[in-house]
DNA sequence: ACAAGAAATGAATAATGATTCACTGTTTAA
DNA sequence: TTAAACAGTGAATCATTATTCATTTCTTGT
């Protein structure tokens, strides 16, 4: 035998799929999975197309590897900000703002997790991200229902009220806007959008008035 | 001249156009517009795939006037529940129960025109009928505000958010079921969910605990 | 420098599905 | 009954993309 991979080969080969993941990271958040070309990825990582299928069984692999990626980042900052101080309330309103203002600065990869429709294994990850929301927004509203600043309510279908309100909220300006906006920011001050989204989203837990 | 479109002819053509428009219908409401085929179209019509483009100038043509039925139905039920007695609060929980009642029905037909990627023709329709939605909900909304049910706030974003709090109570039941429920209509009862649903939708509005 | 093995390449292939169009069948008015 | 005009047909075409694989290029240990 005369070849034996080396840290150097790991390390670039390493390298390569990284590059892949970035690139294809970036089609994603800039168009929706829908519109990653494979072929676009490839020149974009400076690889030809097949390099791409040694790194990954197939496109929808690959993918799943995005959608996780991108994935673990929202729900983290989400995590985090319910970990913090104050009653169940101020946390969950500080982790819908988070959640609202990241959506709102990268509404295409938001609509991409939440609602492109996807091949299966990408639904698969979707699956474990709408629990892994789930969970948390359960969890502190429960906790709120124990503190008692939130009443008595089915917390999932709550949590699942939440994201929808903030999605839509996002969705329905992307739409028609597509082509026109997409190239700038849409708006560098969500403040007022995102405080009337907040105001409707904890009423909506509360019942109690802002 | 020999030939001269008679009232029989017309009659005819009318007949084999609406059931191409009929069939597509059945297709988009079992499984959504990008998994329509032209060819099944044709086939369940029970006309050759070239008269359908005889009727339609294209795919998106047809779909696009798919999308049209399929929303006016919808806005009309709501509109319908919107002009009944009562105050705004009353007035505006019956038709988002209507909303939500007929979207939990035929899931799919309403990811199809709620959120469902679809070509630019279609997408136009959705302008619209996001507006008519819009306006409609806001309406509603600005007179609960003025006849004091209803606290001041910006109708046109809550209207979206009553929206998208349905929406997701019912995408996200519906993407990783799918071919295990949809067969059967998923369930008969959907008095406890649609309930649910409501109370975070008129609390978020008027910040009242129901 | 060499040969064995691996990695990279990208043109060719395959699969899918909308659309076309040359042809066939029908209807109409004279 | 005939021919002009139209309606219907569906196999063939075109377009789009993921994926493959024979070939080329690079790495490594001797």
């Amino acid at each position: 035998m005369a070849y034996r991979e080396t840290e150097k080969m790991r390390m670039r080969k390493a390298e390569a799929r990284q590059r892949i993941v970035s690139c294809a990271y970036q089609c994603v958040a800039k168009s929706g999975f829908h519109s990653a070309r494979v072929t676009t990825i490839a020149a974009m990582a400076g690889v030809a197309t097949g390099t791409i299928y040694r790194h990954f069984e197939s496109k929808e692999d690959l993918f799943a590897e995005i959608f996780r990626l991108a994935t673990q980042r929202e729900v983290d900052k989400v995590a985090e900000a319910l970990s913090t101080q104050g009653d169940a309330t101020v946390r969950l309103e500080a982790a819908l703002r988070q959640f609202a203002e990241r959506a709102l600065r990268g509404p295409v990869m938001a609509w991409s997790l939440i609602a492109e429709p996807v091949d299966p294994k990408v639904e698969e990850e979707r699956l474990a991200y709408r629990q892994a929301y789930a969970e948390l927004f359960e969890k502190a509203i429960s906790e709120g229902i124990e503190e008692g600043c939130i009443p008595e309510q089915d917390a999932r279908q709550s949590s699942t009220c939440l994201v929808g309100a903030i999605a839509e909220s996002l969705v329905g300006p992307l739409s028609p806007a597509q082509a026109a906006s997409q190239a700038e920011p849409i708006n560098d001050n969500y403040e007022p959008l995102v405080n009337s989204i907040l105001r409707f989203c904890i009423q909506g837990l509360t019942g109690t008035r802002r």
